[in-house]
DNA sequence: CCTTTAATTTTACGCGCGTAAAATTTTTAT
DNA sequence: ATAAAAATTTTACGCGCGTAAAATTAAAGG
């Protein structure tokens, strides 16, 4: 080809026989030329394929197009899962999502608040760490930054909050279990990293007080973000000591259970509602991968698709509304109760 | 306080008394300026925390400090946990990664890397989709940016390629299998995704080759990325025909494995290598959650670390060599097998 | 202590684009 | 057809910073 080489927009401009503001307007929104122009243009995309320089672009922009989107830990297929359908709400919406993983370490937090910061988002989808999160770091990013907050409340941080409501995932599975049943023990981590473990476990005491049943506790120790080898150690540990004397088991979240159900395996344990078993198991969050524990993990599942809506919709509705929300809101989604073979 | 606002780097640089470059070349690297300046300006930053703008900075730098990290699909914990090593490894190295996620399609893919160009990278880490792969688009982009490809070869695109050794990993499971009981029958998807599927198909017929007994397939259909789902699936439709026959499977990945374990358990088929059990499987990958299957996945390990570190090295000696290599080199890790239950 | 050389800082300019306000063209109403 | 209104395009300027080259300062050598 003979064409001449476009190293910007002017060139753009030039070939297109526009001004080059003119072929800025319709890379900000094509709707906003005429119709004439926008075939010009769109005729010498092709011939050129031409592309605005990023960084030119947001440097002067009052709002750029970009949402950081931000985990506590990535590598838990959760919120791989849940950050998998945001960020294709997004895309879809025309937004530029980022993706940031806390590396489930507070300074890697602060390092990508202070990174988004700079970034002028239009917006941030932040999941905290919870309890490692340094809240004062995070409450100065909200009033500087547009943000929703997921899966893990904190304070009244943020624009709007948005998760599930975990009264709603043990009510129905404590319910089930005592109503098919017995009432369970509660399984979970001594001093789990998630507010929403906290919620589990009062929800679980008032669940069970409402039963009239004394609630029970298996709690274990461990630290950091490999749940599956803490539930199993502890499991194993608690099953040498007979500690889930109930015969039912509700594991805080799916991992822990993902755990536990490995250690049952190995000594011995037949989990499921048989007659046969010995201990029935059920959990929370349903997990990408509870659908194929051995047996087949009962659990209170997210809605995944709606609460991932509802989190780009509270998103579109603080760009629109330009400043923000009125007020803060927080919307919870109720589980749904999947019943399977280990309970 | 009472402190003037920060609004630039010349804002910035007049509170620290010095001139604008003079800042920006400790901000490009903070052991360019005197020890004395370098205290100036840091105990200016105590005092304003002034973060210069990251478009502005990029946009005019010969080279960004920013490293595109691409992987097919994040929520497969396989990627998910490399991508979390190569990342520390990355920021440990003063880097800036991005992460994005192909979503499993090929249009996602040429978004990205669209995306990548105009970010004008130091360098790119790409996992490809592979068989769905826009082959031209990505040796195009190959051509505009330093990348090494992981993961997946594709042709003799990018600078490098840094990834396990196919034949390595089949040999350790086929020779491990065959030693301890009998040769075992390949379960794989019918049209795998990926090339790595390829090569161990291959490497699973030369090894049968050599011990003179006839390679037997177990050939599944499914599309998509839900390997699990499919493993299931497939393996309950192989149970039900005896497909098995032999007695002892080796499932081309681990994903695939924890379908079949899934299924074996449903159907009442007992997995493990005692003389109790009715089938050995083995696998590749030791994908995250291969430690908690029931039984436990006798699997050959990626060695993580060694790829992560790899690629990473590969990238500084791009970065540092500015053109980048003399010539394209591959470098292939070898599989670590690691002995479970369940073979 | 003075000159030469090296290290550092400043001057001066440009990057690629956004955007308000001015100029132009198109559409609508008369 | 023509004036008024609306839509669109162009002019003109600035954003925040990188960087080559010039100016300055510090270090080295005699």
């Amino acid at each position: 080809m003979t064409e001449p080489k476009i190293r910007n927009m002017e060139d753009f401009a030039a070939v297109s026989g526009l001004s080059r503001p003119t072929v800025s307007k319709y890379f900000h929104d094509p709707a906003s030329v005429r119709a004439s122009t926008r075939a010009r243009i769109e005729a010498a995309l092709e011939q050129y394929d031409y592309r605005p320089n990023i960084f030119a672009m947001n440097q002067n922009r009052k709002l750029t197009k970009n949402v950081g989107i931000v985990v506590p830990y990535l590598a838990d297929p959760f919120f791989a899962e849940i950050v998998r359908v945001i960020e294709r709400r997004c895309v879809e919406a025309g937004l530029s999502p980022f993706l940031f993983n806390s590396h489930g370490e507070r300074d890697y937090e602060i390092d990508i608040l202070n990174t988004l910061r700079s970034m002028k988002p239009a917006g941030v989808l932040l999941a905290p760490l919870g309890r490692q999160s340094d809240k004062s770091a995070i409450e100065a990013f909200c009033k500087d930054v547009r943000t929703v907050l997921f899966d893990s409340n904190l304070d009244d941080f943020g624009q709007a909050f948005v998760g599930s409501d975990n009264r709603s995932f043990v009510s129905q599975t404590v319910e089930y279990l005592t109503r098919t049943g017995e009432a369970p023990c509660f399984f979970e981590m001594e001093t789990p990293a998630n507010p929403n473990a906290n919620k589990r476990r009062l929800a679980y005491i008032e669940m069970m007080e409402r039963l009239n049943v004394e609630p029970k506790f298996v709690r274990i120790k461990g630290s950091g973000w490999a749940f599956e080898e803490i539930g199993r150690q502890g499991a194993l540990k608690a099953l040498d000591e007979t500690a889930f004397g109930a015969g039912t088991v509700l594991c805080s979240n799916d991992r822990l259970a993902i755990g536990l159900l490995s250690a049952c395996f190995e000594r011995g344990v037949r989990v499921g509602r048989g007659t046969d078993c010995d201990l029935r198991v059920a959990s929370h969050d349903d997990h990408p991968f509870s659908r194929f524990t051995c047996p087949a993990l009962t659990t209170s599942a997210h809605d995944y698709s709606a609460v991932s809506d509802e989190v780009v919709a509270t998103l579109f509705k603080l760009i629109d509304g330009g400043g923000g929300l009125e007020r803060r809101t927080e919307k919870l989604f109720p589980a749904r109760l999947i019943m399977r073979d280990s309970a």
